[in-house]
DNA sequence: AAAGATTGATGCATCAATCTTC
DNA sequence: GAAGATTGATGCATCAATCTTT
């Protein structure tokens, strides 16, 4: 199978989309670290914590929802214990528990007004307002975000 | 300063944008690094020196064209040289000058195909065809890659 | 001292190997 | 031994500190 290098506009495209995408989650995560100490991960783990689990939910479950490996969340956790924001402990079975602390409930609480203003001021209020427009935005995001 | 959360659709995109920008970047780059042996970085440099520099270019520019801090070129380059992919000499005055070795060459050769036949599979041939709607998504992006 | 680049320390992501409890 | 989770090793990104040549 022959592959033809990619032609000028293609290779434009490209180059544009990946300038995107760095530039929108670096602004969002940078605001995020710089005005409230958390970063996107950490951001990631307390909203789940309170969204999805009341405050707490099992170790794989948090990292599926993620989509995190097993691992990964265990060094993160790892960390944000050693920061109190979150608290480790063992459940009936062999399972194991991730908990949001008072700590971590405040910050997150302080975080969220601050992510929020990021998510729009950098890519919310840039889409164009169209219902259509959206529409297809809509779609090409889920196209591209199949699983390989 | 008034901050409302997100909303559910707004919720909605950003969730939609973060995972479709992370799933076209890891399939590109997984597909190059299984199949070339060349991380996404890797790629930038080699192709940066060949298109850019006829195969070589000074440390500053180089590092500047990828959008990278110079002690991230600095580091990098020590490992691609291990690999013999790159080689560093000194210039005529305090300058440093990264070339491209044979060996590298022969890598990003190889490693072209492969790279436009990914993003063409994950990202441009996932776009529509209109003209229109391809333009529109061009100022889109464009606008979202605008500088913090 | 200024320009140009490297180094070292720290935190994070990934993989494979290991531990623990049922 | 299988499910569930942690650990250790390695490579990468970032920042501040340092080195080197003019």
């Amino acid at each position: 199978m022959k592959t033809a290098p990619l032609a000028p506009d293609e290779l434009d495209m490209w180059h544009r989309w990946k300038r995107a995408s760095e530039a929108v989650m670096a602004k969002v995560e940078h605001e995020l670290l710089a005005r409230c100490g958390l970063s996107g991960a950490d951001f990631g783990v307390l909203s789940r914590l309170v969204d999805l689990g009341r405050g707490e939910m099992r170790h794989q479950p948090l990292a599926d929802s993620l989509g995190w490996e097993k691992s990964r969340l265990s060094h993160h956790v790892s960390r944000m214990r050693e920061r109190e924001l979150v608290d480790r402990r063992a459940g009936a079975r062999a399972e194991v528990w991730i908990a949001i602390t008072a700590a971590g409930r405040a910050q997150l609480a302080a975080a969220r007004g601050v992510h929020a203003a990021a998510v729009r001021q950098h890519l919310l209020d840039k889409i164009p307002a169209g219902e259509r427009d959206r529409q297809r935005l809509r779609t090409l995001l889920t196209e591209l975000a199949v699983p390989a």
